[in-house]
DNA sequence: CGCGAGACGTTATATTGTATCCAACCGTTC
DNA sequence: GAACGGTTGGATACAATATAACGTCTCGCG
Protein backbone atom coordinates (compact mmCIF):
# COMPACT_ATOMS: atom_id res chain seq x y z
CA UNK A 1 0.00 0.00 0.00
CA UNK A 2 0.84 3.77 -0.16
CA UNK A 3 1.51 4.49 -3.83
CA UNK A 4 4.02 6.89 -4.86
CA UNK A 5 1.34 9.30 -5.14
CA UNK A 6 0.17 8.90 -1.58
CA UNK A 7 3.58 9.38 -0.30
CA UNK A 8 3.77 12.36 -2.20
CA UNK A 9 0.26 14.18 -0.55
CA UNK A 10 2.01 12.58 2.80
CA UNK A 11 4.92 15.09 2.85
CA UNK A 12 2.97 17.40 1.14
CA UNK A 13 0.83 17.35 4.51
CA UNK A 14 3.43 16.77 6.79
CA UNK A 15 5.01 19.90 5.53
CA UNK A 16 1.79 21.93 5.82
CA UNK A 17 0.95 20.77 9.20
CA UNK A 18 4.14 21.80 10.18
CA UNK A 19 3.65 25.23 8.95
CA UNK A 20 1.01 25.60 10.74
CA UNK A 21 1.62 24.73 13.83
CA UNK A 22 -0.65 21.41 14.14
CA UNK A 23 0.45 17.78 14.41
CA UNK A 24 -0.07 14.91 11.74
CA UNK A 25 0.03 12.23 13.78
CA UNK A 26 -0.23 8.62 12.88
CA UNK A 27 -3.97 8.07 13.37
CA UNK A 28 -4.93 10.94 10.97
CA UNK A 29 -1.59 10.40 8.62
CA UNK A 30 -2.95 7.04 8.14
CA UNK A 31 -6.80 7.81 7.62
CA UNK A 32 -5.37 9.82 4.56
CA UNK A 33 -3.20 7.70 3.24
CA UNK A 34 -6.20 5.24 3.09
CA UNK A 35 -8.21 8.04 1.39
CA UNK A 36 -5.26 9.15 -1.63
CA UNK A 37 -5.05 5.45 -1.67
CA UNK A 38 -8.41 4.83 -3.13
CA UNK A 39 -9.92 5.59 -5.96
CA UNK A 40 -13.51 6.53 -4.86
CA UNK A 41 -14.64 8.07 -2.05
CA UNK A 42 -14.51 6.16 0.93
CA UNK A 43 -17.92 6.39 3.94
CA UNK A 44 -16.06 6.37 7.27
CA UNK A 45 -16.75 3.35 8.49
CA UNK A 46 -14.98 1.96 5.28
CA UNK A 47 -12.00 3.89 6.40
CA UNK A 48 -12.94 2.55 9.62
CA UNK A 49 -12.94 -1.43 8.40
CA UNK A 50 -9.65 -0.91 6.55
CA UNK A 51 -7.89 0.78 9.48
CA UNK A 52 -8.96 -2.44 11.65
CA UNK A 53 -7.51 -4.77 9.18
CA UNK A 54 -4.30 -6.84 11.14
CA UNK A 55 -4.35 -4.52 13.76
CA UNK A 56 -6.94 -4.13 16.92
CA UNK A 57 -10.35 -2.90 17.05
CA UNK A 58 -10.90 0.35 16.77
CA UNK A 59 -13.88 2.55 17.53
CA UNK A 60 -15.55 5.38 14.92
CA UNK A 61 -14.76 8.39 16.86
CA UNK A 62 -10.86 7.58 16.18
CA UNK A 63 -11.88 8.18 12.53
CA UNK A 64 -14.55 10.74 13.06
CA UNK A 65 -11.28 12.37 14.92
CA UNK A 66 -8.94 12.63 12.00
CA UNK A 67 -11.36 13.12 9.53
CA UNK A 68 -12.63 16.74 11.33
CA UNK A 69 -8.76 17.16 11.48
CA UNK A 70 -7.89 16.60 7.91
CA UNK A 71 -11.24 18.63 6.95
CA UNK A 72 -9.97 21.63 9.38
CA UNK A 73 -6.59 21.43 7.40
CA UNK A 74 -8.40 21.22 3.96
CA UNK A 75 -6.48 18.02 3.53
CA UNK A 76 -10.28 16.05 2.75
CA UNK A 77 -13.14 16.85 1.47
CA UNK A 78 -16.38 15.24 2.46
CA UNK A 79 -19.13 14.42 0.04
CA UNK A 80 -22.28 15.45 1.57
CA UNK A 81 -24.30 13.78 -0.95
CA UNK A 82 -22.10 10.78 -1.11
CA UNK A 83 -21.87 10.57 3.17
CA UNK A 84 -18.55 9.89 2.14
CA UNK A 85 -14.83 11.54 2.09
CA UNK A 86 -12.26 12.26 -0.64
CA UNK A 87 -8.18 13.16 -0.31
CA UNK A 88 -8.04 16.49 -1.49
CA UNK A 89 -5.58 17.58 -4.68
CA UNK A 90 -3.62 21.08 -4.01
CA UNK A 91 -4.54 21.35 -0.15
CA UNK A 92 -1.37 24.23 -0.52
CA UNK A 93 -4.02 26.92 -0.82
CA UNK A 94 -7.72 26.97 0.71
CA UNK A 95 -10.35 26.98 -1.84
CA UNK A 96 -14.08 25.82 -2.44
CA UNK A 97 -14.16 23.07 -4.64
CA UNK A 98 -17.08 21.38 -6.79
CA UNK A 99 -17.60 17.82 -7.69
CA UNK A 100 -18.49 15.82 -10.32
CA UNK A 101 -19.71 12.30 -9.15
CA UNK A 102 -20.27 9.38 -11.47
CA UNK A 103 -23.16 7.61 -10.49
CA UNK A 104 -21.78 4.20 -13.29
CA UNK A 105 -18.32 3.87 -11.82
CA UNK A 106 -18.79 6.22 -8.38
CA UNK A 107 -15.65 7.99 -9.67
CA UNK A 108 -15.29 11.80 -8.38
CA UNK A 109 -13.65 14.45 -9.86
CA UNK A 110 -12.93 17.70 -8.07
CA UNK A 111 -12.84 20.63 -10.42
CA UNK A 112 -12.04 24.63 -9.50
CA UNK A 113 -13.99 26.40 -11.64
CA UNK A 114 -13.74 30.20 -11.38
CA UNK A 115 -17.54 31.05 -13.41
CA UNK A 116 -19.00 28.65 -10.62
CA UNK A 117 -17.36 30.54 -7.63
CA UNK A 118 -18.10 34.11 -9.76
CA UNK A 119 -21.80 33.23 -10.39
CA UNK A 120 -21.99 31.60 -7.06
CA UNK A 121 -20.74 34.50 -5.41
CA UNK A 122 -22.90 37.30 -7.37
CA UNK A 123 -25.84 35.40 -6.89
CA UNK A 124 -25.59 35.25 -3.05
CA UNK A 125 -24.44 39.09 -2.68
CA UNK A 126 -27.62 40.12 -4.82
CA UNK A 127 -29.73 38.58 -1.28
CA UNK A 128 -26.77 40.31 0.59
CA UNK A 129 -25.97 36.52 1.88
CA UNK A 130 -22.53 36.39 3.10
CA UNK A 131 -21.25 32.99 1.88
CA UNK A 132 -18.95 30.66 3.96
CA UNK A 133 -18.91 27.33 2.85
CA UNK A 134 -19.98 25.77 -0.32
CA UNK A 135 -21.38 22.70 -1.39
CA UNK A 136 -21.58 22.45 -5.23
CA UNK A 137 -21.64 18.41 -6.29
CA UNK A 138 -22.83 17.61 -9.77
CA UNK A 139 -23.93 13.79 -9.98
CA UNK A 140 -24.66 11.98 -13.12
CA UNK A 141 -22.38 9.57 -15.82
CA UNK A 142 -18.47 10.46 -16.34
CA UNK A 143 -17.47 10.99 -20.28
CA UNK A 144 -16.14 6.87 -20.27
CA UNK A 145 -19.67 5.72 -18.89
CA UNK A 146 -21.80 7.46 -21.09
CA UNK A 147 -19.98 6.03 -23.84
CA UNK A 148 -20.11 2.86 -22.09
CA UNK A 149 -23.99 3.25 -21.60
CA UNK A 150 -24.60 4.28 -25.38
CA UNK B 1 -52.96 25.61 11.13
CA UNK B 2 -52.44 25.02 6.77
CA UNK B 3 -51.94 29.41 5.98
CA UNK B 4 -53.49 30.22 2.91
CA UNK B 5 -50.36 29.89 1.27
CA UNK B 6 -50.04 26.31 2.22
CA UNK B 7 -53.28 26.00 0.53
CA UNK B 8 -52.57 27.69 -2.79
CA UNK B 9 -49.54 25.31 -2.86
CA UNK B 10 -51.26 21.96 -2.40
CA UNK B 11 -53.88 22.57 -4.67
CA UNK B 12 -51.56 23.51 -7.26
CA UNK B 13 -49.89 20.18 -5.96
CA UNK B 14 -52.94 18.39 -6.64
CA UNK B 15 -53.77 19.80 -10.32
CA UNK B 16 -50.09 18.88 -10.95
CA UNK B 17 -50.53 15.20 -9.65
CA UNK B 18 -53.84 14.57 -11.30
CA UNK B 19 -51.97 15.77 -14.57
CA UNK B 20 -49.28 13.83 -14.69
CA UNK B 21 -51.58 10.72 -13.39
CA UNK B 22 -49.96 10.08 -10.34
CA UNK B 23 -51.55 9.95 -6.74
CA UNK B 24 -51.55 13.01 -4.03
CA UNK B 25 -52.82 10.72 -1.16
CA UNK B 26 -53.58 12.36 2.23
CA UNK B 27 -50.52 11.53 3.76
CA UNK B 28 -48.16 13.04 0.84
CA UNK B 29 -50.59 15.93 0.99
CA UNK B 30 -49.86 16.03 5.00
CA UNK B 31 -46.22 15.53 4.42
CA UNK B 32 -46.38 18.92 1.99
CA UNK B 33 -48.53 20.92 4.18
CA UNK B 34 -46.45 20.36 6.95
CA UNK B 35 -43.45 21.20 5.05
CA UNK B 36 -44.70 24.41 3.91
CA UNK B 37 -46.08 25.59 6.96
CA UNK B 38 -42.83 25.38 8.26
CA UNK B 39 -40.76 28.33 7.81
CA UNK B 40 -37.55 26.14 8.07
CA UNK B 41 -36.70 22.87 6.86
CA UNK B 42 -37.47 20.24 8.76
CA UNK B 43 -35.90 16.69 9.00
CA UNK B 44 -37.62 13.51 8.32
CA UNK B 45 -38.27 12.74 12.02
CA UNK B 46 -39.40 16.24 12.95
CA UNK B 47 -42.35 15.83 10.14
CA UNK B 48 -42.74 12.37 11.49
CA UNK B 49 -43.56 14.21 15.14
CA UNK B 50 -45.77 16.73 14.05
CA UNK B 51 -47.58 14.20 12.33
CA UNK B 52 -47.90 12.10 15.08
CA UNK B 53 -49.46 14.45 17.18
CA UNK B 54 -52.79 13.53 18.52
CA UNK B 55 -52.93 11.02 16.23
CA UNK B 56 -52.03 7.25 16.07
CA UNK B 57 -48.32 6.04 15.96
CA UNK B 58 -46.57 6.31 12.64
CA UNK B 59 -42.99 4.87 11.78
CA UNK B 60 -40.35 6.32 9.30
CA UNK B 61 -41.01 4.18 5.95
CA UNK B 62 -44.32 6.17 5.69
CA UNK B 63 -42.75 9.65 6.13
CA UNK B 64 -39.54 8.80 4.02
CA UNK B 65 -42.12 6.99 1.12
CA UNK B 66 -44.29 10.57 0.83
CA UNK B 67 -40.89 12.26 0.79
CA UNK B 68 -39.48 10.11 -1.43
CA UNK B 69 -43.16 10.96 -4.36
CA UNK B 70 -42.72 14.32 -3.24
CA UNK B 71 -38.53 14.48 -4.55
CA UNK B 72 -39.76 12.93 -7.37
CA UNK B 73 -42.63 14.83 -8.38
CA UNK B 74 -40.34 18.53 -7.33
CA UNK B 75 -43.03 18.86 -4.91
CA UNK B 76 -39.82 19.75 -2.43
CA UNK B 77 -36.39 19.30 -2.19
CA UNK B 78 -33.58 18.07 0.27
CA UNK B 79 -30.57 20.00 1.32
CA UNK B 80 -28.36 17.23 1.96
CA UNK B 81 -25.93 19.51 4.07
CA UNK B 82 -28.83 19.50 6.42
CA UNK B 83 -30.57 16.54 6.32
CA UNK B 84 -33.77 18.14 5.91
CA UNK B 85 -36.38 18.95 3.39
CA UNK B 86 -38.33 22.17 2.46
CA UNK B 87 -41.31 22.89 -0.24
CA UNK B 88 -40.59 23.89 -3.43
CA UNK B 89 -41.68 27.32 -4.28
CA UNK B 90 -42.19 26.70 -7.89
CA UNK B 91 -43.37 22.86 -8.84
CA UNK B 92 -44.61 23.17 -12.32
CA UNK B 93 -41.87 23.43 -14.28
CA UNK B 94 -38.72 20.50 -13.32
CA UNK B 95 -35.96 22.81 -12.17
CA UNK B 96 -32.48 22.63 -10.85
CA UNK B 97 -32.18 25.05 -7.49
CA UNK B 98 -29.54 26.22 -5.24
CA UNK B 99 -29.93 27.24 -2.18
CA UNK B 100 -28.88 29.47 0.51
CA UNK B 101 -28.80 28.56 3.99
CA UNK B 102 -28.59 30.91 6.69
CA UNK B 103 -26.26 29.17 9.71
CA UNK B 104 -27.25 32.59 12.08
CA UNK B 105 -31.12 31.94 11.41
CA UNK B 106 -31.92 29.02 10.05
CA UNK B 107 -33.49 30.26 6.85
CA UNK B 108 -33.05 28.90 3.91
CA UNK B 109 -33.61 30.58 0.42
CA UNK B 110 -34.22 28.78 -3.03
CA UNK B 111 -32.75 30.73 -5.69
CA UNK B 112 -33.10 29.90 -9.50
CA UNK B 113 -29.70 31.38 -11.15
CA UNK B 114 -29.17 31.25 -14.76
CA UNK B 115 -25.46 31.72 -14.50
CA UNK B 116 -25.13 28.97 -11.82
CA UNK B 117 -26.76 26.50 -14.04
CA UNK B 118 -24.64 27.73 -17.23
CA UNK B 119 -21.79 27.75 -15.48
CA UNK B 120 -22.11 24.59 -14.09
CA UNK B 121 -23.05 23.29 -17.42
CA UNK B 122 -20.04 24.13 -19.05
CA UNK B 123 -17.92 23.10 -16.20
CA UNK B 124 -19.03 19.68 -16.49
CA UNK B 125 -18.77 19.34 -20.18
CA UNK B 126 -15.28 19.93 -20.37
CA UNK B 127 -14.87 16.51 -18.87
CA UNK B 128 -17.41 15.27 -20.96
CA UNK B 129 -19.66 14.86 -17.49
CA UNK B 130 -23.27 14.70 -18.05
CA UNK B 131 -25.21 16.01 -15.01
CA UNK B 132 -28.17 14.53 -13.61
CA UNK B 133 -28.44 16.18 -10.03
CA UNK B 134 -26.93 19.27 -9.33
CA UNK B 135 -26.96 20.04 -5.61
CA UNK B 136 -26.01 23.79 -4.47
CA UNK B 137 -25.99 24.48 -1.56
CA UNK B 138 -24.62 27.78 0.25
CA UNK B 139 -23.80 27.79 3.79
CA UNK B 140 -23.24 31.48 5.32
CA UNK B 141 -25.50 34.39 6.82
CA UNK B 142 -28.30 36.12 5.45
CA UNK B 143 -28.33 39.43 4.78
CA UNK B 144 -30.77 40.36 8.30
CA UNK B 145 -28.32 37.79 10.58
CA UNK B 146 -25.20 39.53 8.80
CA UNK B 147 -26.16 42.80 9.79
CA UNK B 148 -27.03 42.21 13.76
CA UNK B 149 -23.53 40.40 13.85
CA UNK B 150 -21.90 43.59 13.39
C1' DC C 1 -67.94 -7.11 -8.17
C1' DG C 2 -63.22 -8.85 -8.59
C1' DC C 3 -58.53 -7.99 -9.97
C1' DG C 4 -54.04 -5.86 -9.89
C1' DA C 5 -50.97 -2.18 -8.83
C1' DG C 6 -49.76 0.94 -5.80
C1' DA C 7 -49.85 2.71 -1.10
C1' DC C 8 -49.52 1.97 3.70
C1' DG C 9 -48.61 -0.26 8.49
C1' DT C 10 -45.34 -2.61 11.19
C1' DT C 11 -41.23 -4.60 12.82
C1' DA C 12 -36.73 -4.81 12.68
C1' DT C 13 -32.33 -3.27 11.36
C1' DA C 14 -28.69 -0.77 8.76
C1' DT C 15 -25.89 3.33 8.41
C1' DT C 16 -23.89 7.53 9.87
C1' DG C 17 -22.40 10.40 13.45
C1' DT C 18 -21.72 12.06 18.76
C1' DA C 19 -21.38 12.51 23.86
C1' DT C 20 -18.74 11.29 27.60
C1' DC C 21 -15.21 9.97 30.42
C1' DC C 22 -10.87 8.47 31.28
C1' DA C 23 -6.00 7.00 30.07
C1' DA C 24 -1.84 7.76 27.46
C1' DC C 25 1.28 10.83 25.37
C1' DC C 26 4.08 15.07 24.59
C1' DG C 27 6.34 19.14 25.32
C1' DT C 28 7.31 22.63 28.89
C1' DT C 29 8.85 24.17 33.08
C1' DC C 30 10.94 23.83 37.25
C1' DG D 1 14.39 13.97 35.79
C1' DA D 2 9.63 14.97 37.97
C1' DA D 3 5.40 17.59 38.00
C1' DC D 4 2.11 19.74 35.15
C1' DG D 5 -1.17 20.98 31.45
C1' DG D 6 -2.94 20.54 27.06
C1' DT D 7 -3.75 17.53 23.14
C1' DT D 8 -4.67 13.06 21.43
C1' DG D 9 -6.67 8.61 21.51
C1' DG D 10 -9.41 4.43 23.46
C1' DA D 11 -13.77 2.66 24.88
C1' DT D 12 -18.60 2.47 25.80
C1' DA D 13 -22.77 3.93 24.92
C1' DC D 14 -26.05 6.21 22.32
C1' DA D 15 -28.38 9.57 18.96
C1' DA D 16 -29.96 10.60 14.37
C1' DT D 17 -30.88 9.34 9.79
C1' DA D 18 -32.49 5.96 6.60
C1' DT D 19 -33.96 1.38 4.65
C1' DA D 20 -35.30 -3.79 4.13
C1' DA D 21 -38.86 -6.89 4.19
C1' DC D 22 -43.38 -8.46 4.34
C1' DG D 23 -48.09 -8.52 4.85
C1' DT D 24 -52.53 -5.88 4.39
C1' DC D 25 -55.43 -2.56 2.63
C1' DT D 26 -57.31 0.60 -0.86
C1' DC D 27 -58.28 2.62 -5.12
C1' DG D 28 -59.21 2.73 -9.85
C1' DC D 29 -60.42 0.00 -13.60
C1' DG D 30 -62.55 -3.43 -16.42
Amino acid sequence: MDSPATLAVLDRAEILCRARGVRLTAQRRRVLAILCDSPRPLGAYEILDTMREGSRPLAPPTVYRALDFLLEQGLVHKLVSLHAFVGCNHPEHPHSSQFLICNACGEVTEIEDEAIDRSLGSAASVSGFRPQRRVVEVIGTCAGCSQKGR
